[in-house]
RNA sequence: GGAGAGAUGGCAGAGUGGCCGAAUGCACCGGUCUUGAAAACCGGCGUGGGGUAACUCACCGGGAGUUCGAAUCUCCCUCUCUCCGCCA
């Protein structure tokens, strides 16, 4: 079972890793499955995890529940017999009060005790638990990586009767990167856009946010960095050998790596009302990557960078998969359309069940064509769109009230990227490239570039 | 950055060691009354855990502590407000 993501190399380090964290871009499996569905149906569990190849110990799960409910039970037996001593005390005559100080002091004793039992079990289940990924669309195709589902093309890989250049040839033949510069100030992975591509990053997020919004999309600028609390209630793992995240030393704030985190964060611990989902939102932010371990992987330009900027859209919606497959079909279809307005062929892959990560139940990828890329072209990850159903809202705490149920149910979360912008403007730049060398801007952003062409300088 | 005040149920707002999971008002839901509505009156009205259930436990911004007993006392943290300074 293949378990690494492309963007990841294959090594023994990381099929260890990613056994607690399935890819370390994609958020960790710290969110979680109710423990009530994992009990009732151990044995679908087990087989999803199978075939997300994931190790898991359903049985062991049963086991530390059942510890817990009675650790619970006497806990709160002896509770009740502390308030009930503790409240005779005011009324008690002198002679009566010191033994009822002593009895009260022993259970005060003995609630400590049960206290530290269940916390014990309860770590360990909670970190049994935490290994289980989310459960799996049944359309979702089984096996790894190469074993995606192509659900549709769109457009034709571009043709050119010119030899093309790659994005990094035609980025600074045109003066539009300076990487030099970049390593300068931050280091490798880092760099400076320059002249028209300003323009065309601001052109394409101008673009993105135009057409979430009128999707009906609540549009956002976020913090760019984040509460360790926040990073792991979304799923991420902020600190620790392998993170993909930047902390800050001495707080415990950390660099975004997506909006996703600050969108997810921002409900966190609330209870909606059903009728206000589903609650769109977008958000446009600086992403931070340290792609540790991602060193060696073909990576040349501005692929794979410690810092993009990025719309991203977040959804809540009510805890049912109509509801939120329906969302997760719409934002795909945004995404889509974006592509095609920037007359960007691309196919979308319905990703295999051992490559979704921990929290989707579901995810579409867009890769555009890239004609610069690998041997004569290949298609690249510019897009991704995840189904997370109630995995994090769980541990956000996200819930709603519904009139059918009692109670609250967790709401289910989905993020999609609207534009990425340094994979965007690699298939734009690569795909509209002209025998001249410069490149065709499409009609949908040229109003934001001031040009229907980027040309050499003279 | 300095000084002060504060954080209690959907909202407002009492409560400063036991009678408090929490008064009261508003909002909300059900009922009575009404031709209908309003008003009035009656009743209900937080979340989570454990238990087949009766029931029970926890939660007064978060965490730790003192105590037989904490919304209430102590410490730390976070956030909000007011004033001063600084600043894009």
């Amino acid at each position: 079972m293949q378990l690494t993501t492309n963007i990841f190399p294959i090594s023994q380090l990381f099929i260890s890793i990613q056994y607690l964290c399935p890819s370390p871009l994609a958020p960790c499996p710290s969110t979680m499955l109710d423990l009530q569905f994992i009990c009732d149906n151990a044995e679908l569990v087990e087989q999803n995890c199978k075939n997300r190849g994931v190790e898991c110990d359903v049985p062991k799960i049963l086991e530390l529940r059942q510890q817990r409910s009675s650790l619970i039970s006497a806990g709160d037996s002896i509770r009740q017999q502390q308030k009930e001593s503790a409240g005779k005390i005011p009324k008690a005559t002198a002679e009566e009060r010191p033994a009822l100080i002593a009895a009260g002091k022993q259970l005060k004793v003995d609630v400590a005790e049960n206290e530290a039992e269940l916390k014990v079990v309860e770590a360990e289940l909670f970190e049994e638990q935490s290994n289980l990924p989310n459960m799996t669309h049944p359309a979702a195709p089984m096996g790894g990586e190469d074993d995606a589902t192509l659900l549709r093309t769109w457009g034709e890989p571009t043709k050119f009767d010119f030899e093309p250049k790659d994005h990094v040839q035609l980025m600074a033949d045109l003066d539009l990167v300076d990487f030099e510069a970049g390593a300068k100030v931050a280091g490798s992975g880092f760099y400076f856009l320059k002249n028209e591509a300003v323009m065309l990053e601001m052109a394409l997020v101008q673009f993105a946010i135009e057409k979430v919004r009128a999707e009906g999309f609540t549009l956002y600028t976020t913090p760019d960095l984040a509460r360790q609390e926040v990073l792991q209630g979304t799923g991420y793992q902020p600190r620790g050998p392998e993170t993909q995240i930047y902390s800050i030393e001495n707080t415990d704030l950390s660099l975004i790596a997506t909006a996703e985190i600050p969108l997810g964060g921002m409900l966190r611990d609330q209870i909606l009302d059903e009728a206000e989902l589903p609650i769109k939102a977008a958000g446009v932010s600086h992403c931070f990557r340290t792609e540790a371990g991602g060193h060696g992987k073909a990576s040349k330009g501005i692929y794979r960078v410690h810092q993009f900027t990025k719309v991203e859209m977040f959804g809540f919606t009510a805890p049912n998969a109509e509801d939120s497959d329906a969302l997760h079909e719409l934002i795909v279809k945004i995404e889509e359309e974006i592509f095609q307005a920037l007359e960007i062929p691309y196919q979308v892959i319905d990703t295999a069940a051992g490559d979704l990560g921990g929290p989707a139940y579901r995810k579409f990828d867009i890769e555009a064509w890239m004609p610069g890329r690998g041997d004569g072209g290949t298609y690249g990850e510019v897009t991704s769109a995840s189904n997370c159903t109630d995995f994090q809202a769980r541990r956000l705490g996200i819930r709603c009230k519904t009139a059918e149920k009692k109670g609250t149910q967790f709401v289910h979360t989905l993020n999609g990227t609207a534009v990425a912008v340094t994979r965007a403007m690699i298939a734009l730049i690569e795909n509209h490239q002209q025998a001249d060398g410069s490149i065709r801007i499409p009609k949908a952003i040229q109003k934001w570039m001031g040009c229907e062409s980027i040309t050499a300088k003279s």
